[in-house]
RNA sequence: GGGGGCGUGGCGGAAUGGCAGACGCAAGGGAUUUAAAAUCCCUUGGCCUUUGGGUCGUGCGGGUUCGAGUCCCGCCGCCCCCACCA
């Protein structure tokens, strides 16, 4: 028989043609039961990474399991079009944004297609086109109805190279921008909000319902996030001004030992005690210099406690005691009140600071071995008897007798309990032209007017020039901002600020279910035929950004009566970030590897070889920016010659670390890429790029590829009988593609442990390597079947292929799952180790004929050993529980 | 400082409390070939060995157990998230 090479490239683009022509990703099965897999919609880049395509892989599997389980599956894809990189281009080469973005789309659609990712064409849209956002305007204006939105001044996050204001979830690494790495300042703003933070109990309330099927990684985050402490709020009034000045505290337990109050340099108390001090000025500036807002993150982590005593004081409520009233740096307005009850004895920071003003130190909590303050080095935090603390003097367990104080507290009318949330509510302008335009109008008489619904979609300027002048290019378009005013008629001007992009991807889930309806937002019935998502995938990066707003909006939908769920994601899995290590020169940011050259220190070339190889020790991380200079090397960017710095990060195409699919999709195929994401590890890890083991997958790919066409004419006809007995080999083979069967199964509907399927496809594969020769015709049928669909929503194209070789008419994917026969899949022989002092020194095989139970059979294993110690020197013998028999010697 | 996760060969990683290292990569050897690629076969944790095997071995120290990579306690190290959060 002829050799027949695999040849993917005709095959993947046969079976795709065929699937697109079957309609296979449709979702009219109307009589199965549905399933709604949805993958994190991309932004278009223009080109996918490595990222999307584990990403899209994994949803993809999840979506021809799905099939060959019988459900109707909605599989759909869009495109996350707003945001930032569209418009920088736009500057960059004056090519509009959308034009910009509708050629990433094609490319990038083709990639997916290539790629085999199984999705309902019909069903795309891309958020940047007005059928989709004029929705976002619509959800506002109602949210804007019920006060869910409001414009305020706060302190906000401005990214100066962004030019645009940032939401608190996009600060990352202690201060800078998500987008762009460069660092964020803070500064008072008026701007337009949701109002997140009344959602805080609800957010954290309806982790119970997903716990068990959202990873705990998330949902550890998102609480941290959300950030609740309980507690009580306490006013203290300030003795020259009576001023009154509420405080909140976790510690209600040491109020007693309060020495001094500390309050934010941005707190407004700081202005009205400046206007009646004599050193007013000097406090003012004091403040001025000690303020948080311009301040970045890891300035503020890393500054050392600094504070300013104002003169005035306040006067404790519990105990009338009258204590200094100070400005410290490491009071934040953000949080609480903005104001600190300092308490040194039991706060390490509130000890450092006093230590290093000189300020009493108080202590009410008495620690296990009675020391005083004196004998300390630091505060003492743990739990101790209460002392000094007037009528709760004596108790002895601090933290149990919170509740007590509180109600006390309450009793006597000095404060409340209280529960603060970290959260804060979601920023939602920039200062951006690329999103959707916030549909409101600025009239100097009537004020903040919405946009009447008729008006509705306001539409994004196509009219724009980028190339030319500063910020938000939309403050230049006449046509834009000059309105009539939609209450008076006069003149007026609109809201230049467009939303945030997360904004768009709060609700995209539910637009699949209804994609063209311009009429209304969408059709209730099919949101109810389709929502929730049954699966959603995407990487963790988004946890406590999307994953958080989009929950929220959910809620706030749900408030409007617009669905009738909460939880938009029943199931999420977040596959590992995919790294790889990022350049940057210091003078211009990201650098490609290609532009990095690698010299010694002191002078001297190095050969390409050797460059070579250093080049793979920085990209397996077995070389750190240490190790290199010890190495007596270094980097300079190969433009400027400036040096360059490394690190390992996930692969973006702004820190262009990218590799694209395509080449190896030349090389190997689309099922080799998909099986080879699979194959080593678990998804859920993170994983340093490489393309190590590539060859591997297409050595397996091509072994099956030999065995199918090399078993094509032995083995039995479709829907033949497999015979009543059989031998070893056979009942061997028929075990192991049943075990095969239960692995992959497993592995889907549990943790996605792929790597661990794959391996049993493969071991499976060897053992029929080998014996195929003794392999009755029908149960080698049955083995290659099982393969051939165990494998199937892994590598789709090849699987088809398979399939009509073996006679089949349809696509595997018309068929079902192939039944898991326990029966076969046991071991017919028992195995019980025997354990000789404690170290497994034998295996006994028990088999069949000894009982049909473990127990049984375990009695037999019993008798047997007992049968063969008997007469020599043996102390005991044990049958354990489980299956082991013990023996000891003397 | 708080929270989450992890620690197993040269590498990615397997192991319902029961033969540690599945499966794969890389490496080495052999077959085939004029040659190479591809393919096929073998070896591959350390040490010892009379080649039968023996022995040590899952970051470190204890504990539970007939039996621990796995469970418990205490360390050490790494990664991620949050962080002057009152």
């Amino acid at each position: 028989m002829a050799e027949e090479e695999y040849n993917f490239s005709l095959i993947e683009k046969k079976w795709q043609k065929r699937w697109e022509r079957d309609g296979l990703f449709r979702t009219d099965r109307a009589d199965r039961p549905k399933f709604y897999v949805l993958n994190m919609y991309p932004y278009p880049s223009g080109v996918l990474h490595m990222g999307h395509v584990l990403n899209y892989t994994l949803g993809d599997v999840m979506v021809r399991y799905k099939l060959l389980r019988g459900y109707n599956v909605l599989s759909p894809m869009g495109w996350d079009s707003f945001g930032l990189p569209a418009e920088n281009a736009a500057i960059r080469t004056g090519i509009a944004p959308h034009e910009f973005t509708e050629r990433n789309i094609e490319r990038m659609r083709g990639q997916m297609r290539r790629a085999g990712w199984g999705y309902d064409w019909s069903r795309e849209f891309a958020t940047s086109h007005v059928d989709y956002y004029r929705w976002n305007q619509w959800f506002f204006l109602k949210f804007y109805e019920r006060g869910m939105v409001v414009k305020k001044t706060a302190p906000v996050n401005w990214c100066e190279s962004c030019q645009t204001v940032l939401a608190n979830e996009q600060v990352v690494n202690g201060g800078e921008c998500e987008r762009c790495g460069s660092r964020v300042a803070q500064k008072d703003m008026n701007q337009w909000f949701y109002k997140l933070s009344d959602y805080a109990e609800r957010l954290l309330a309806g982790h119970d319902r997903l716990r068990g099927n959202w990873p705990d990684a998330v949902l550890a985050m998102q609480e941290e996030w959300i950030g609740k402490s309980v507690g009580a709020e306490v006013t203290f009034t300030v003795s020259e001004t009576g001023d009154a000045l509420p405080v909140f505290t976790t510690r209600p337990d040491t109020l007693w030992g309060v020495t001094f109050m500390s309050i934010a340099p941005e707190h407004p108390l700081v202005r009205k005690l400046a206007a009646v001090s004599p050193d007013g000025a000097k406090l003012l500036d004091a403040a001025a210099a000690m303020r948080s807002m311009g301040t970045s993150a890891k300035e503020l982590a890393e500054r050392e406690k600094e504070g300013v005593c104002t003169g005035f004081h306040v006067v404790n409520p519990v105990n009338g005691a009258e204590v200094p009233l100070w400005i410290a740096n490491f009071a934040l307005i953000t949080y609480g009140t903005g104001a600190v009850m300092s308490v040194p004895a039991h706060d390490q920071r509130d000890w450092e600071f006093a230590k290093k003003y000189g300020l009493p130190i108080v202590k009410v909590i008495e620690p296990a071995d009675g020391s005083d303050v004196g004998d300390w080095d630091r505060a003492h935090v743990d739990a101790g008897a209460i002392v000094n603390s007037g009528p709760f003097t004596g108790k002895p367990d601090n933290f149990g007798a919170i509740p007590e104080i509180v109600d006390w507290l309450n009793a006597q009318g000095l404060g409340k309990k209280r529960v603060n949330y970290r959260l804060r509510d979601w920023l939602l302008s920039r200062q951006r032209y690329w999103g959707t335009p916030i549909p409101i109008i600025y009239c100097d008489r009537c004020g903040i007017v919405p946009v009447p619904e008729p008006d509705l979609p306001v539409i994004l300027p196509a009219d724009i020039d980028f190339t030319h002048g500063q910020g938000n290019p939309l403050l230049r378009s006449k046509s834009f901002v000059n309105v009539k005013c939609p209450t008076c008629g006069r003149p007026a001007k609109r809201e230049t600020d467009t939303m945030d992009t997360f904004v768009d991807s709060s609700w995209y889930q539910i637009r699949f279910a209804d994609p063209k309806n311009d009429a209304v937002c969408w059709d209730r019935r099919k949101v109810r035929q389709w929502l929730p998502v049954d699966q959603y995938i995407g990487g963790i990066e988004h946890a406590t950004m999307h994953l958080i707003y989009s929950r929220f909006f959910m809620m706030a939908l749900h408030d409007l009566g617009l669905v009738d769920f909460e939880e938009p994601f029943t199931r999420l899995f977040c596959q590992g970030m995919v790294c790889k290590v990022a350049f940057r020169c210091e003078s211009c940011k990201w650098i490609a590897a290609s532009q990095v050259k690698a010299v010694r220190i002191g002078g001297g070339e190095l050969d390409e070889e050797e460059e070579a190889l250093l080049f793979k020790r920085i990209e397996n991380q077995s070389l750190d920016a240490g190790g290199l200079e010890k190495e007596g090397y270094a980097l300079v960017c190969a433009g400027d010659g400036g040096p360059v710095h490394f690190e390992m990060t996930k692969i973006s195409k702004s820190k262009l670390n990218i590799v694209d699919p395509d080449a190896m999709m030349d090389r190997f195929g689309a099922d080799t890429v998909r099986l080879y994401m699979l194959s080593d590890s678990p998804p859920d890890r993170m994983r340093i790029w490489t393309e190590d083991g590539i060859n591997g997958s297409w050595r397996t790919i091509n072994r099956l590829w030999r065995l199918v066409m090399d078993s094509v004419e032995k083995v039995a006809p479709v829907g033949s009988a497999l015979p009543s007995e059989l031998d070893r080999i056979n009942s061997g083979l028929r075990r192991k593609t049943h075990q095969c069967v239960k692995k992959v199964t497993d592995s889907i509907e549990g943790g996605y442990q792929f790597n661990t399927a794959i391996a049993r496809c493969n071991e499976l594969l060897n053992f029929l390597r080998t014996h195929r020769d003794a392999a009755h015709p029908a149960v080698l049928r049955e083995t290659l079947e099982v393969i051939v669909k165990a494998i199937s929503p892994i590598i789709p194209h090849f699987a088809d292929e398979c399939w009509s070789r073996l006679g089949y008419e349809e696509s595997v994917f018309a068929g079902s799952w192939p039944e898991y026969d326990a029966e076969a899949a046991k071991e017919d022989e028992l195995v019980i180790p025997v354990q000789v002092n404690g170290k497994v020194r034998a295996r006994l095989y028990v088999s069949p004929d000894a009982g049909t139970s473990e127990l049984e059979r375990l009695a037999f294993a019993d008798a047997r050993i007992r049968e063969l110690v008997a007469g020599k020197s043996v102390a005991r013998v044990v049958v354990a529980p489980g299956r082991m028999v013990n023996i000891a010697v003397n």
